[in-house]
DNA sequence: CGCTGTTTTGAGCGTCCTCAAGAGTAGTGG
DNA sequence: CCACTACTCTTGAGGACGCTCAAAACAGCG
């Protein structure tokens, strides 16, 4: 299935207005004014759908946008000569895609679909022109790529020196984070992902992660059966990503 | 010691020629034209020297600047409320720290001197509006951020699936490929940072990094006598870092 | 209903951590 | 100049955490 054959375009509606979008306070867009947000007309190129287990893009891809995802669920994952696998993060509504690509201009991860996904276009080139254009969207796009390596500094700490419980308690709990953001319940949660794609993502066997989960289940803290997963005693969550 | 209190200010020079700088093949000024370079004129604010053990930020400090390193070594370190100390990345000559304090517009970990350096202090106020001038200078700043992000997923990787002495020779090979990137030898080179900085960053105790230099001084990979580290197998450096 | 993929759980083992001791090195002051 | 101290690094022994291998339960789907 190549690039080219998921990409569809919403007839009609080409330009899109992030003025009218319900995810203007996540977006890029964030930090602009009224006026500038109806002055920039073309951020967005267009729509794209990507069906569950499809790519986005792939590692190799040639990088010419950066997406901003408008519904769904998404993996980024670095491919390997090996059979391991290595998740680097899940990315959901409002968030940006394929910023790994502006290094070398060409994308140096997969970003795969989770769950039927639909995604915001923005060529480079016109995100480049914006944001010399709108000091907002420039600052609100370096804040956007800054929190990524935020991120994953966080991720190398996880990664670097907790155990296996503390993984799985503070990604349940940025999980929770990120979807009460978005304006759903923090103690109730769906998971889109398996315990393989988890454990690549924390460092882990899938029998690990699923173990803690056990672990966590009986201890009172999680509910936890097979993908859906309740927070009962948010405050023991937060005290385990502590750490000791 | 505050950030103040190692401030200096070379009399005289406050404004500082880019075109003139030998680091300009690797810093923020690289995809500029001659002609750009001499309208360009302060992109860099003032000089700074930091000590050895001295930071030149710390979590917590207003985001004013990003920093080029013009001289000498740095690590970066996320602050932990128990006394594990996180080591995010080790920065040489012609890197830029300080992207991390973007997204709140305070920094978000402690760049600590491990040797006697110099660095540029780049505004960022003066970043932004010059990068909305030169059209080299914002795609240059940009990439500069994606490559962290993808040193940063490497990283996580490295971190999530590689065994102990996979770890410790890639950590030799990165350092090597970045001397030889600056005209040094890349068989030969002396740590600037003791085991245990090392072995945070690489997510072991001192120990084991320690046990692995050992191991591949034995094997005849390495010749490791204290901080003094020479190559003597390359491929077999190589061949170690792919893993399994 | 059988097939497939996901998840759970168990048993045994290996890698790396913990704890400990000792050697090597650098810096300081008598 | 050399003790003295502080720090870094090396090496060893024992143990724990998480991995590997294996099997079975469970859910989804044609």
């Amino acid at each position: 299935m190549t690039a080219r054959s998921v990409r569809m375009r919403t007839p009609g509606t080409a330009r899109i207005a992030c003025a009218d979008c319900s995810l203007r306070s996540l977006c890029l867009p964030l930090l602009m004014s009224e006026d500038d947000l109806k002055r920039l007309d073309a951020l967005v190129d267009s729509r794209r759908f990507v069906k569950r287990g499809q790519a986005l893009f792939r590692t190799g891809d040639r990088f010419e946008a950066v997406y901003a995802i408008r519904a769904g669920f998404f993996k980024t994952r670095l491919a390997s000569t090996d059979g391991q696998e290595q998740v680097t993060g899940f990315q959901m509504a409002g968030e940006v895609l394929g910023l790994d690509g502006i290094s070398t201009e060409m994308h140096l991860c997969d970003a795969v679909a989770l769950e039927d996904s639909e995604v915001c276009v923005i060529r480079y080139g016109q995100l480049e022109f914006l944001s010399r254009k709108f000091t907002d969207l420039q600052r609100q796009f370096h804040r956007v790529m800054s929190r990524e390596i935020v991120n994953d500094h966080g991720m190398m700490r996880l990664l670097g020196n907790r155990r296996a419980e503390e993984r799985v308690a503070a990604f349940v709990l940025d999980l929770t984070q990120r979807l009460r953001l978005r304006g759903f319940s923090a103690s109730s949660l769906v998971l889109r992902m398996t315990r393989e794609e988890i454990g690549t993502y924390l460092g882990l066997t899938l029998e690990t992660v699923s173990r803690c989960f056990s672990r966590l289940h009986d201890d009172g803290v999680l509910r936890v059966h097979r993908r859906q997963v309740d927070v009962l005693d948010p405050t023991a969550l937060e005290r385990l990503v502590e750490g000791p």
